[in-house]
DNA sequence: CGTGGAATTGATTACGTTCAATAGATGTGG
DNA sequence: CCACATCTATTGAACGTAATCAATTCCACG
């Protein structure tokens, strides 16, 4: 099933009952990678869209020097590339942080939709702005929020991506990553990440524990990181 | 004239007198904005994409605080917003860096090229997907840089693109940002920026006066920032 | 149980910030 | 063309957030 998919863009437009079955019969197949596992890697060309059915996943650079950063996290309902066709090569990778099931969407099919299909194109354009969306949301959380705002701006994010994906019971995710994973994606040393974890546990703002995160005081959180959803772009707020 | 977005596609794809001259049609008219103007404002819905002709502009958001984050630099060859019919608001705001000089393109010639040249409206989508490349590559700089390699990962940048924009003379360009500017930008203070510039300066890597940019030192700038030219997308390396 | 990944703690260092002041450049009007 | 105002660049000193290095504890899982 797609349901995440299409709980996220009915936050944008109403689907009918045909369109959703056309987008749903393009992709045909589901396959499942081991939690680790690379998706799509740097330089590669894929020949399918994949859409995140269950788990998370991300998008990634390996530096010279070893180490990786994280650009984005992608959970259900999020698309890993529409845009294959135009670029020659990936400039990032993508990669499993839990087993994640994956459903492919041959190119050709996604093509298919966005000359033929107006509407369904629109929809799938603006999830894709969305993306671009998020990115430059994390651009300024990384440029000027310091350590825990910037913590409290991604579980607000997280928060309320999840609902749109409609996986949310209230204010309790799944949160499946690492600390060491959190730290690679917001510019921050393990150790502190540690650290300022503990004082928003401590704070009474989260609770994060078995890889579920619990929203405890979402104003405070909220502002906090001075979270604005204006830039997920939804018609209205989720949850 | 939009030459410089002409010599930018060249990167990408040859396009034909014909397929030139219909995009150069569909936008006729320019206009001069003073340094310092809003081009496009948060919140706004613009009827025109804008193409930047001559001077430079900045992407950024305002915040709560009083202090705004730049996202991103546009010069002349870059566009503001291909997507305008999408979205139903800004998400951030576009100013005026310099006197521009801009080309309006209405909505809807827009769409009529997305929609029934499709080699045009690969170009141009190949112009926004470098876009988003270039954000990617802004996150990974901030968030896992020190200070100079940071500043010189802009300076090697703004360098390649400024010669696909076909606006460079060898490895000297037009830089026409203050300090503050840079900083906001990258995550830093004024202070720190002027103390990381000077010693940049003083290692022989560049020279930075008068708005312009001389890289002296090109293959110790680029080891230093590790700038891999490669996320821009481009067929041939310029210059 | 034992093993290895994940989380936590401690001590030290440094990169970058903050506050504050000065110098230089640019521009404008009398 | 000078005088004044303003923006930009530079310098100094003190502080603080986050990094680094190095252990140790906690857990999940086989």
């Amino acid at each position: 099933m797609i349901t995440p998919l299409f709980s996220k863009l009915s936050y944008y437009m109403t689907l009918s009952q045909d369109e959703k079955q056309l987008l749903e019969a393009a992709g045909n197949r589901s396959i499942l990678v081991e939690k680790g596992d690379i998706i799509i890697n740097e330089g590669e060309r894929p020949e399918h869209v994949y859409l995140i059915e269950k788990g998370w996943a991300c998008r990634y650079k390996l530096l010279e020097n070893g180490d990786n950063h994280i650009m984005a996290f992608l959970i259900p309902g999020d698309l890993c590339d529409v845009h294959i066709t135009i670029l020659k090569k990936m400039d990032h990778s993508i990669r499993a942080l839990t087993p994640v099931t994956l459903r492919k969407f041959p190119a050709d099919e996604i093509r298919n939709i966005m000359e033929n299909h107006p509407r369904l194109a629109r929809a799938l354009f603006w999830s894709t702005l969305v993306d671009e969306a998020v990115l430059r949301e994390w651009l300024v959380n990384m440029g000027t929020r310091p350590a825990d705002a910037r913590l409290a701006h991604v579980f607000c994010e997280m928060l309320i991506r999840t609902r749109m994906a409609g996986c949310a019971e209230d204010d309790d995710i799944e949160f499946p990553l690492t600390q060491a994973e959190i730290s690679e994606s917001m510019g921050l040393t393990q150790v502190h990440t540690n650290r300022v974890l503990q004082k928003l546990r401590h704070d009474g703002l989260v609770k994060l524990e078995k890889k579920r995160l619990a929203i405890l005081d979402w104003d405070r959180l909220k502002q906090l990181s001075q979270f604005d959803p204006a830039y997920l772009h939804c018609q209205n707020v989720p949850g």
